[in-house]
DNA sequence: TGCGTGTGGTAG
DNA sequence: ATCGCTACCACACGCA
């Protein structure tokens, strides 16, 4: 394979034009300088066109300012890079036609393609004598040695230099080290020039991250070896790989790929480990056992650093140990459990039996900064918190309307359509680093990095859904009270959002996000006594208001709840943030953290929108008939609208009244649901019976 | 038993 | 001074 790929790399080379063409100094010079020098050169010059991100910008989000901060943070981490990677491969998927299902034949033959030491090759790609030279990936320069090597190429790891390791040890281990920064658009291009490449042999790719894929080839190579009768099969596949590996030489202007072969997706990842670098190795089928005998435990998916220490305290270092250990005692004695167990019992046999999903459903948006998190002040709190919500709200929206838009096949009307059917997340979680008391400060990276921290974490089940960001910045501030820290103990910070939701009644939902079952279940069990109790033809009649209905029904159901949800927020003053809906123990600390507050008119009212916004969208989501459903909502936001609580009193007036006009049964013997119910009371009389789906009844 | 929450582990 | 992210799974525990 190695003379294969030798010859792929001679005829692909003067083909680089096909992908990104290189323009900057790495092709032009002649002059008389050692290859190191114009490296170096070469390397600053990359630096310097990066601007303050490169050039010393370590700065703490308290000098620099929330808004700052997180943008320039963002566009400068490599593991963000790497962690939203999904997102940009989605945009490919988007334009390309829908993958139609795999259909498993025997045999399988799975394809793993890994690209060699990624990030450097992309930089040193088409220019040999970059090549030949100790090359690592990393932000720190040759002024400063400090840094985090994200990626060593060949040469630098022959001295023993690995990604993970601080650039001042390499330079110890390889003097002549050169140092590129990243250059995060040529990865997603190249990424992107590889991923076409994989879709014109097969269409059944699943893409991993930015340098690596399975492809499921069975198919090809059936068809290859229908073709040709007589030949030798492996020697079919591995002539289908090398063309694959030549192809995306060119394609990616200079970088190489390995690929590993095996009757399953684990199997074909370990042969890549040997195919590595730049070459192609099949493990078969008859060869497993021994193959994986040798191996660490530690080489096995899901066997990580924490794993390994538990097997290693037991004596198991090889998977030929591995194998003499029953699942039973994996799962009990080593407490693993059953799940993880049975994973490692298999893949030390070679067996995966993890189901070929392409393109499965996001189920949480998250965003978080653990480094140059400084903070004095809780307003500086709030502001990094309000920005980071922005952040991730912008991700999920733009995500839902890629991954939409395709499925309304373009037309502007159409995706609009297919946004306002997305509500957002009704999950909002908090992560918190927090500063450890006597934190060692050597156990830290750099003067920035957080340190010893305890994580926290807290989250709130909303009634409803949001996608607006000032609302999911007011939920995670209100988590953070509700946590009790002090400003100056903040070393980072993540907002997840979870529980997305569409809406289930939209012609354009068919299958991108769906309730989970017992989300599902859930909903049903709340709704049904309202629908027995529920009259529509009453409530028909009891509508007047024909022309808004004719203006209102070319309105989508989540845009009727966002204008009653509207015309709510516009009946009170500003609301106390207190996370206290559907979750208990948020509940109990932000009383404990505010006790006056929590118990006082402005809270109640919140509490009160928050549910009645929850009511109304079970509403929308539970009548299938147009008019009906606006019909009732009209009557609802007219009740609701006109209704300012001033006292208790009011309050219970205005359920009455509601339910009344809405014909639903007010009941004093609230006992309603369910499972998980919850009571809140406030200082007051009135007690708000409810489970985490929101309101189900209401009491004295 | 079933559900929700918080924590920990893992990969890339 | 040098950018410690993101998504998912599994589990323990408390509660009803």
């Amino acid at each position: 394979s190695a003379s294969a790929s030798a010859s792929a790399s001679a005829s692909a080379q003067s083909k680089t034009h096909i992908s990104t063409p290189v323009t900057d100094k790495r092709q032009r010079d002649s002059d008389s300088r050692s290859p190191e020098e114009k490296a170096k050169e070469l390397a600053e010059e990359l630096r310097s066109g990066l601007g303050p991100l490169a050039q010393g910008w370590g700065r703490s989000s308290h000098e620099v300012g929330a808004e700052k901060f997180v943008d320039t943070f963002f566009k400068a981490s490599r593991l963000h890079f790497i962690g939203t990677w999904k997102e940009r491969y989605d945009t490919l998927l988007d334009v390309m036609d829908d993958t139609p299902p795999l259909i498993e034949i025997n045999p399988r033959w799975i394809f793993h393609v890994d690209m060699d030491a990624f990030f450097a090759s992309v930089t040193t790609r088409g220019v040999p004598e970059l090549q030949r030279l100790p090359v690592v990936i990393c932000w720190g320069s040759e002024k400063s040695n400090s840094g985090e090597i994200s990626c060593a190429n060949y040469v630098a790891r022959k001295s023993g230099v690995k990604a993970g390791e601080w650039l001042s040890s390499a330079k110890e281990k390889c003097p002549t080290l050169i140092s590129f920064p990243f250059e995060f658009e040529k990865y997603t291009e190249t990424a992107m020039n590889m991923y076409k490449a994989l879709f014109r042999l097969t269409p059944h790719v699943l893409g991993l991250s930015c340098d690596e894929a399975y492809l499921d080839v069975s198919q090809v190579v059936a068809d290859a070896a229908l073709a040709n009768p007589f030949a030798d099969v492996n020697h079919v596949v591995s002539e289908i790989a090398e063309k694959l590996r030549r192809e995306i030489f060119q394609v990616t202007g200079g970088c190489t790929a390995s690929i590993g072969c095996g009757s399953n997706q684990f199997l074909s990842r370990l042969a890549t480990k040997q195919a590595k670098p730049d070459g192609y190795f099949h493990l078969e089928d008859s060869k497993v056992l021994d193959f994986i005998g040798k191996l660490n435990v530690s080489d096995l998916p899901s066997v990580g650093w924490s794993t390994t220490k538990i097997l290693k305290e037991k004596g198991i270092q090889t998977c030929f140990e591995l194998r003499k250990l029953s699942q039973k005692f994996l799962a009990q004695d080593l407490k693993l459990g059953p799940k993880t167990a049975k994973k490692i019992f298999e893949y030390c046999r070679g067996i995966d039996t993890r189901p070929w999903n392409p393109r499965p459903i996001r189920k949480s948006v998250s965003a978080q900064i653990s480094w140059g998190v400084r903070m004095k002040t809780d307003s500086e709190v709030e502001d990094f918190l309000k920005h980071l919500s922005a952040k991730v709200v912008d991700r999920m929206l733009a995500m839902f309307k890629k991954t939409s838009g395709n499925k309304a096949k373009g037309t502007a009307a159409e995706e609009a359509n297919v946004i306002r059917s997305f509500h957002g997340a009704s999950l909002v979680s908090l992560k918190v680093w927090r500063a450890k008391k006597n934190a060692n400060p050597n156990k830290r990276k750099g003067s920035l990095g957080h340190g010893q921290c305890d994580r926290l974490h807290r989250s709130l089940t909303r009634s409803f859904p949001t996608k607006d960001p000032e609302e999911v910045a007011r939920n995670t501030i209100g988590l953070f009270k509700a946590l009790k820290i002090e400003a100056e103990e903040v070393r980072g910070m993540g907002v997840i959002l979870g529980n997305l939701h569409e809406n289930k009644n939209s012609a354009s939902s068919t299958s991108v996000r769906k309730l989970s079952t017992n989300q599902a279940k859930r909903r049903r069990t709340v709704l049904e006594p309202f629908r027995n109790t529920f009259n529509l033809s009453a409530a028909l009649q009891a509508s007047t208001l024909t022309k808004d209905i004719e203006n209102l029904q070319t309105l989508s159901h989540k845009e009727m709840v966002d204008a009653i949800i509207d015309q709510l927020r516009k009946t009170k003053t500003e609301p106390e943030v207190l996370p206290f809906l559907g979750n208990k123990k948020a509940c109990e600390a932000a009383a404990f953290c505010n006790g006056e507050t929590c118990g006082s008119v402005h809270c109640f009212q919140k509490h009160m929108l928050d549910c009645t916004a929850q009511f109304l969208y079970e509403m929308c989501v539970s009548i299938d008939d147009d008019l009906v459903r606006i019909r009732c909502l009209i009557q609802a936001v007219k009740q609701i609208a006109n209704c300012i609580w001033e006292k208790d009193s009011d309050l219970n007036k205005y359920w009455q009244s509601c339910c009344d006009q809405l014909k639903f049964q007010y009941r004093e013997d609230v006992n309603v649901c369910s499972s998980s119910q919850i009571s809140y009371s406030s200082s007051r009389n009135s007690d708000i019976i409810m489970n985490s789906s929101g309101i189900v009844g209401l009491g004295k």
